[in-house]
DNA sequence: AACTTATGGATTGTCGACAACATTCAGATT
DNA sequence: AATCTGAATGTTGTCGACAATCCATAAGTT
């Protein structure tokens, strides 16, 4: 038990932190969920679990477990003895999965206002989108945009509100990683935000709901047919 | 194609349904579940896979993939290295989970009023949950206003929204288990229904969402206090 | 030729055993 | 007496092998 071995990770000496012991399933999960919703895996591709095994060099318990927190996830769905593959995405679940962001969204508005909650942290965001806008940046639009949407609903203050947001959330990455979309008006979508966050300042419910509906739902409108899938 | 003409659907042998086939996880996972929302599991207490696969003379893996389906309801929680035990019951989580379902029956009203759906099905539950009232029988009153909530959501005709609430309602199932109730007053609570569907046909938007507000508010403010865990 | 019956391949379902890890408690050392 | 060291225990994590099931294809029979 001598410490001469040549530090694996990088650190010289300092910056010593835990080690994490991150179970197989959890890594394997986080690459599978990651290639699916980044759309590398499309929807109907077959999850067969020798080949996953073999291919991550694992046994196939840690790939079966992994598969079933995407099914929990909703990102994957098993045949029995048939097979496991990536859920196909219908135009109907589409609808659904946005209609239920919304009324994620407009219950953390409420409940901001409700509660007196400070939108600080929102402006951080707004800022960002404006400026990715003029930078003409997409990416970082998007990145901010769910922050802005991710910190909305931390702020509401309710942890069961925000893991089922998350968990939808994993879906709408999907989604928005298949649809060959147009490119958006930045200027528009970053100009969207800020009237949110002002009608939540201003304890006004009506319009910041009307306002967050309207949003969520305009995303929705960009993308009404069905995701191409393969069986 | 021509022969038999008997339709196959309609078999002359009654009784020969189809052997379903269901997997060891699937029914661990079933029986558990039963046990944790009737309350004969308690929260905290602890899961064993060794020691429940001797039990139920089953091998650890479907333990295990049953214990991970309980996690997913949100009924279990994973302490690495530690084991995994009933996830003990937060004054605060109680109350998210009422408010969450809140959340899903105001959306669920907002679907029913905007698309037009027929409420007919819901009279059925009302009668029942009156007669039941009538007979003074709890049981018969409890079982008719989940019937009553569960067509809520059904004719809402939102699958993800029905899966959500099905899988919280699962959680509501073992807090009322848990929690130590003085008999409600039968004719308040059925009485409390037949507003709600009058006002869903009157397609009075707010009037029906103030009445289901009111109405899961009113369960959660009966259970202020932590349910006691077992740790 | 049409229909029924084997047979093979592929995939998930289940099992028992071993390894890794953290906690606990006993024992030795200062 | 207090503290560190080390083994013992209990739990989850991982593995490889075998069984059960379904599907498609081919063979055999009428």
């Amino acid at each position: 038990m001598t410490q001469t071995d040549p530090a694996p990770a990088a650190a010289p000496l300092q910056d010593i932190g835990p080690i994490e012991n991150v179970p197989l399933r959890v890594q394997v999960a986080g690459r599978l969920r990651a290639a699916i919703v980044s759309g590398r895996l499309r929807p109907g591709e077959p999850l067969v679990e020798t080949a996953l095994a073999q291919q991550m060099n694992v046994s196939r318990a840690p790939i079966r477990e992994a598969i079933q927190i995407l099914e929990n996830d909703g990102l994957v769905e098993t045949i029995a003895y048939k097979g496991k593959r990536v859920k196909p995405l219908t135009a109907r679940e589409v609808e659904e999965i946005y209609s239920l962001r919304e009324a994620f969204e407009v219950m953390a508005v409420r409940r901001i206002i409700e509660r007196g909650t400070s939108v600080a942290p929102l402006r951080v965001h707004c800022d960002a989108m404006l400026s990715a806008a003029k930078a003409d940046d997409l990416e970082a639009l998007v990145a901010a945009d769910e922050a802005f949407h991710h910190t909305l609903i931390q702020i509401a203050d309710h942890e069961l509100l925000l893991a089922s947001w998350k968990n939808l959330y994993l879906r709408i990455h999907q989604i928005m990683a298949l649809r060959n979309r147009e490119r958006p008006k930045l200027q528009e979508v970053a100009g969207n935000h800020p009237p949110i966050v002002d009608a939540l300042e201003a304890k006004d419910m009506d319009r910041a709901v009307a306002l967050i509906s309207a949003h969520t739902r305009n995303l929705n409108e960009i993308d009404p047919e069905t995701i191409a899938t393969t069986p």
